[in-house]
DNA sequence: GGACATAGGTCTACAAACTGGACCGTGACG
DNA sequence: CGTCACGGTCCAGTTTGTAGACCTATGTCC
């Protein structure tokens, strides 16, 4: 399968540093799922409950809230707070890792804002050109 | 509703930012599909063929690939020149902005390759003080 | 005291997304 | 002359996500 005649010397060309096991992998795995970030950057300004963040994230599902949320704790990014009050009260809140995370991810938002329009803008030109 | 006593003040304490159409959002779904990033961070190192790309990442479809090189091509971060030749030859390269974008992004993936141990840690942890 | 609301979930159908493999057309290799 | 390779697309089947009913247990209203 890899030993093809007519590309020579695939394995040493290409670096591979994806290949499944990798910590890139792993966390990009985690923070690349649609929802994580978006908690984690909700959860920046402090504390917050579970309600709280679906509405302010509005448009996440109960399930995959509690899912992300679970994975996040899971991952020491946030940590939870039950109290055995009725009704119910958890609060969750970044961790010092999950707070270390925030960095890199808001020079990631700073580039969205500051390059949205030039991505409009390529959406725009792809429409106009695209052949089919 | 958010007359709630052990809730004082919900509206004003929420800040909303990310209600649908909002920049962070928009750029975020798009990288955040599991698969953009990964293909920013292939073609890093200079031009990729298709299967090429498919090789080193591995574990991606044929259709998810297709599909998210479309997208990144429609958001101008990579551009796409066919060769019309036989077998046919596609390559594909970051442009400026796919280039610009992965400043930030280098820097998660140093954020991933640091705290990985931490993040492990805490996973170990949680499999030890998880009650189910 | 009985109905109803409430917070934080879970469970269950149903819908959307993703996967693996077949297929396409044409030229080169054996 | 059969088979492989390239860059895709298409289809069937599996996985993942969604919306909404439901749960627990108390406080509130009437």
């Amino acid at each position: 399968m890899n030993d093809n005649p007519h590309n020579p010397d695939v394995s040493s060309s290409e670096s591979l540093v994806l290949a499944q096991p990798c910590p890139i992998r792993d966390v990009l795995d985690r923070i690349g799922d649609q929802w994580s970030l978006l908690v984690l950057l909700t959860l920046r300004p402090g504390t917050r409950r579970f309600n709280q963040l679906r509405r302010e994230i509005d448009d996440i599902s109960k399930q995959m809230l509690s899912r992300t949320l679970k994975q996040l704790e899971q991952d020491g990014l946030v940590s939870r707070t039950a109290y055995p009050e009725v009704p119910p009260r958890v609060e969750y809140q970044l961790t010092e890792l999950g707070q270390s995370l925030l960095t890199p991810v808001a020079a990631l938002v700073a580039w969205a804002e500051q390059h949205q329009p030039a991505v409009n803008a390529a959406r725009e030109r792809y429409k106009h050109t695209t052949a089919r």
